[in-house]
DNA sequence: TTGTATGCGTTATCAA
DNA sequence: TTGATAACGCATACAA
């Protein structure tokens, strides 16, 4: 039994009777070899089963073709829909996509920055909102590399963003519109960027409406479904009570449910309840979800392809590019108790 | 301003005065070196920022340190937890994780058989219960492949699995437990062994019960939410109407409360409903799911650990490693109604 | 304990 | 249109 060892470019070449270099021409396209000559070395080529040697050739060409994608927490369902336009993006130019997983560890995300210099991958979309202080000091141009979902601040390399304070105006509009007055917010972790803006959105269309923010009517969370329920008991035991609430995301909005419901409420018709992000769940809660979609399938897409301009040199767009975001007015938003208004 | 290039192991040997060699074998770890010397080597290493090209090493070495984690669907949230496990083992271990999404098309199952016989990535984890028949049939011995989740017949490699049909059995034992006696079930995807085995037990289940299954009780689904709904639909229709489902997993058990609701039933009282698979929202969701819960953290790290002792030429274990599933008693499950009963 | 020499498979340069 | 040859950076068998 003779081994089936895998034949490489030599091999081919001895069976074709030329040089090995006129086969790697041959098999990559080159307009310079003959067309018979490219037709028989294909055949052959077939015929024994040849794959050119990847590792060989990343090594040769000093490419990779994989692309790192650096998130905080790879358990988090938002980052699904990006993923899949990453990937499919990646996909079709050849490229596949690397997980990386920070866990908001610094030491972790310094370490992919060495693996893209090390040339583990070529390039980087980075959603993890943080890099770390020696990173961005250490050299001034950082190549290959995208900032998606999340702002950073000093670095300079191109962004893929939404206008979270513009987004978040809408949904405290909505809740104004509907005849609320009386709107509390949840916010997210801070200092992180996200979560400012989006708070400042919400004081912004309060301000714009004439609406005061009573003490009391601002939570701090950290994104998970129990901060949301521990804001909600916050928040439903102020004087005067809100008949609304803007959450900062959906899941800390699916909390507040639960929460209101323990505490007899009912939503919408007791509380009105939107969320921000419109992740796949929002859709199957039960009462549905009013939130703010942002277009993560798109934001996954468009980093890849900057990234994809980026390493091959081609100018990227020199300022962020802000994609729109989208109210999903479902079912638990509605007008307040008129026995609640002023 | 010279250009700041990347030292090599022989820039590295020409200011330390010995052989590439050495310094190989110095950064390394090798014994055979004097301490002195691999003090001062790894001193100049720091020194000059010196960090080893990865794919000179992966093209020398032959290997990659990378695996490759196959699914189905990347969007769907299962697999997180999954993932999670695998990163975490993998990361350990110094190998990266490469996404790879099938979408069910038989030709991306292939490709990604091809990346791994290209040396793209040194292992695979396999989550998409199909092998495509030439991969299947090619080569008789599949080095470093580790099926996880869905069994795969006539492939001989190690797979780590849950027994399907005992939890099945579980399910629907606790609502037979709590008195009912007209149990209807959703299935899964046909023939997904996946589903069959699901099916089969909630079969056998009702069977030891003594329990008659009436035509009308069974309906398969697709995993989707809507397939729930429209099963519910027709469920819900049946004559005499059942007061507990069992559902194949838990997205279209959400479907299902949303149509029971929609037609007036309240969960638990009308209706019992219990899912599979115990995903993150089904703790979220009103009322919190009863479910199977599977380990998902568990299989992703016991699928890396035998991927890597496979990748280290040790035995891996000969059967199917089965991990253990939990009932998860929420609140969608209680007694039927006394007037239901027969 | 260290050095020398070789080769991994490919692509790129130069010459024919 | 093709061939000979030289790298790419590292690890290792063998020699010393």
């Amino acid at each position: 039994m003779s081994a089936p060892v895998r034949p490489n470019l030599k091999d081919i070449a001895q069976r074709a009777g030329v040089s090995t270099s006129t086969v790697s021409r041959a098999l990559s396209g080159s307009s310079l070899i003959a067309e018979a000559t490219v037709d028989r070395i294909r055949a052959l080529a077939d015929e024994y089963g040849y794959r050119p040697n990847v590792r060989a050739r990343n090594f040769r060409t000093q490419k990779t073709m994989a692309v790192l994608i650096v998130v905080r927490d790879i358990g988090n369902p938002f980052y699904l829909e990006v993923f899949k336009g990453v990937e499919r993006v990646a996909r079709q130019a050849g490229y596949s996509v690397l997980m990386a997983n920070t866990e908001n560890d610094k030491e972790r995300e310094v370490a992919y920055f060495e693996m893209l210099s090390d040339g583990l991958a070529d390039g980087m979309i980075l959603m993890t909102g943080a890099v770390p202080k020696s990173v961005r000091d250490h050299r001034p141009g950082h190549d290959n590399v995208v900032v998606a979902l999340e702002m950073v601040e000093d670095f300079n390399v191109p962004q893929i963003l939404i206008d979270n304070e513009a987004a978040a105006v809408t949904a405290v509009e909505h809740l104004i519109g509907l005849g609320h007055t009386r709107i509390a917010h949840i916010a997210g972790p801070i200092p992180e960027g996200m979560s400012i803006r989006r708070q400042k959105g919400y004081c912004l269309a309060m301000q714009a409406a004439g609406l005061e923010i009573p003490a009391g009517y601002l939570c701090r969370g950290d994104f998970t479904l129990q901060s949301g329920e521990r804001c909600a008991r916050a928040l439903l035991n102020a004087e005067p009570r809100p008949t609304a609430i803007f959450v900062a995301n959906d899941e800390m909005a699916f909390g507040v449910i639960r929460q209101a419901y323990q505490l007899g409420l009912s939503v919408p018709a007791d509380l009105s309840v939107i969320g921000f992000d419109n992740i796949a769940f929002s859709e199957a809660f039960l009462p549905s979800l009013t939130t703010i979609s942002q277009p993560r399938l798109d934001i996954g897409e468009r980093a890849m392809s900057v990234l994809l301009d980026l390493m091959n040199d081609k100018t990227p767009p020199a300022d962020p590019t802000i994609l729109p975001t989208q109210l999903m007015v479902r079912e638990t938003t509605a007008a307040p108790h008129p026995a609640a208004q002023d």
